[in-house]
DNA sequence: CTGAAAGCGCTTACAG
DNA sequence: CTGAAAGCGCTTACAG
């Protein structure tokens, strides 16, 4: 019932290696039976098994993506960009996704058996929380394998990540340069979050080049949730800011919604940071920070594949990609 | 320097099928040997290679998810839905999206060639324009598979879609009883969007059953994007109606926004449908019906679970699942 | 230009 | 309880 290349080989009266080279045009077939071959692999609608032709060649024409389990706003334009490159490529996307019960390791163990079961060529990886430990043992594999969202200076890997840091700078400047403001205060992410960090030293290099005094208590911890912008909404406003930069959109929306729950609130200038799908759509348009995460996917994509074509032992790329200032109302504009 | 099964069973002075059963617990082995087998697989760190399992068992573990390119809110949740299922069977997801250049042939012609290749084991496909003719070709295959967002009811296929039409009643019900109004124009989509015809249908529906009279010219056909709903504000507002029913959220959103820019606009209801991302954040927040994504990519993923695990000729599997409404201000609540 | 044969790394009746 | 052997469906030197 299954068809073959043995069977095409048979029905075609030539060798299965023949029939293989007719279909993938190496090495030298007559044009006679290449003709006839071809003629009898379209009338039974043949197709190669994609499995032996991994097995065989040991290689399966496949990435593996790996994202965290939100669906936050970015994933969505990460995917897009990857698939944009491999798809004309012949190359296909494994995703996989944290599931939330999952403890880090967990999910570490689960992406490293990808590659240890040979089942993709290599990684996409997006892992915000990865310690460098994990990436060398990940390097160790010798596979095709970039990092998204992180650098790591110490490690002969490739990584794309984005200027966090300058991101939050021009915020700044803008607050400061354009509506005049000195008394900003900042909502950070997780204590152990990169990404928070660097917003945050963009945020202190800042007051510290434009000779604002920092003050400690201008600092809030945050925790990436909207609940944790409303929670603090009271003690923020205790400090009588100017303006509130809050490390993502999500607790500035936090902020914002308390904020207009109190009667005669005052007008503080309220900015973010990932110019997330809803922020143009809440009142008022948020002031945000765009993170170019399509084009991360692609240029991740074109590293990988540039990988696989041979250029392993090439020097690791390490690119960070430029933010772009979102300006809309919410900062006063 | 690869390390294989050849490799385990010589270190352990055993044969390739023992090692094999040792790991697989398939047949017996005896403890010491089991032992004495593990504990070289252990120190030598290996792993079983993919490929070669897949081919020899003719099964590669692998579902493939087709999903439209849109990074549109609920395809992260259909994503997670599916993923929660299948982490822990062990089953892993191939990931495809369509080209925004790509014709729709060129589409399911990649998707098709998934199962031809045998690179999946079985198919999750949500594709809104695919023709009945295409779906018996896939269905011919005999593969596994099941649609989304669509129902066949004269082909013999799995399918998990969405009660749209009762979304749609259900809202004009809320807009009839609660609020009392009568006169409710509709934006439609694209006049060849299953989706839309239904929502359609559910609009007409409600009329008739409360008695209001259909006026033709209360329906105005957008196409699903912001824009139309905004072009559509103009010619919408002549007929001077008491509530906008817009077959999607975007249009309904692109329909506010111009209306709040007419001065002294007057005070409509505008309701829509999906209950997109940002929809509860807009101005203000747009009542609308939701559609069970999450629940649409789990029960996707637990069907070709139950296919997968043998249950081929079972009746074919034509699931609907229920909308909610979402009743936030907009419509005048 | 073509074929026989070995190989990719597993699994699985079958025989003992 | 274990091993020898065939098989999964391809590719690819090698020889001619």
């Amino acid at each position: 019932l299954k068809i073959t290349i043995s069977k095409i080989a048979e029905l075609a009266g030539v060798s299965k290696a023949t029939v293989s080279r007719a279909l993938n045009n190496s090495g030298y077939v007559s044009p006679k039976t290449k003709e006839k071959i071809l003629k009898i692999v379209q009338e039974h609608n043949y197709v190669p098994d994609a499995k032996a032709i991994s097995l065989s060649k040991n290689l399966t024409n496949t990435v593996g993506l790996i994202l965290p389990s939100t669906s936050g706003p970015f994933y969505g334009e990460i995917i897009s960009g990857i698939e944009s490159v491999f798809a004309s490529k012949k190359l296909y996307t494994l995703l996989m996704t944290f599931g939330v019960s999952e403890s880090p390791s967990e999910v570490r163990n689960r992406y490293l058996s990808l590659l240890q079961e040979k089942r993709v060529d290599g990684l996409i990886i997006f892992d915000p929380d990865v310690d460098e430990a994990f990436v060398s043992k990940i390097v160790a594999l010798k596979y095709p394998c970039v990092f998204l969202g992180r650098e790591f200076p110490g490690i002969d890997v490739d990584t794309v990540s984005v200027d966090n840091f300058r991101g939050s700078y021009m915020m700044m400047t803008h607050l400061i340069e354009v509506h005049k403001f000195k008394k900003i205060a900042f909502i950070t992410g997780p204590i152990e979050s990169y990404d928070s960090n660097e917003r945050l030293r963009g945020y202190l290099y800042a007051l510290s080049d434009y000779g604002i005094k920092r003050e400690d208590n201008y600092i809030f911890r945050g925790d990436f949730t909207k609940e944790s912008g409303r929670n603090l909404a009271e003690k923020i406003l205790e400090i009588k800011p100017e303006a509130v930069f809050s490390a993502n959109d999500e607790m500035a929306l936090g902020f914002l919604e308390k904020l207009k729950e109190q009667e005669n609130h005052p007008q503080i200038a309220v900015v973010g940071f990932d110019d997330a799908m809803w922020s143009k759509f809440i009142d008022p348009p948020l002031t945000t920070v765009r993170q170019p995460m399509e084009e991360m996917g692609k240029l991740a994509a074109r590293i990988i594949l540039e990988r696989l074509q041979g250029n392993q032992s090439k020097d690791p790329v390490k690119a960070m990609l430029h933010t772009h200032l979102v300006v809309r109302h919410s900062c006063g504009c």
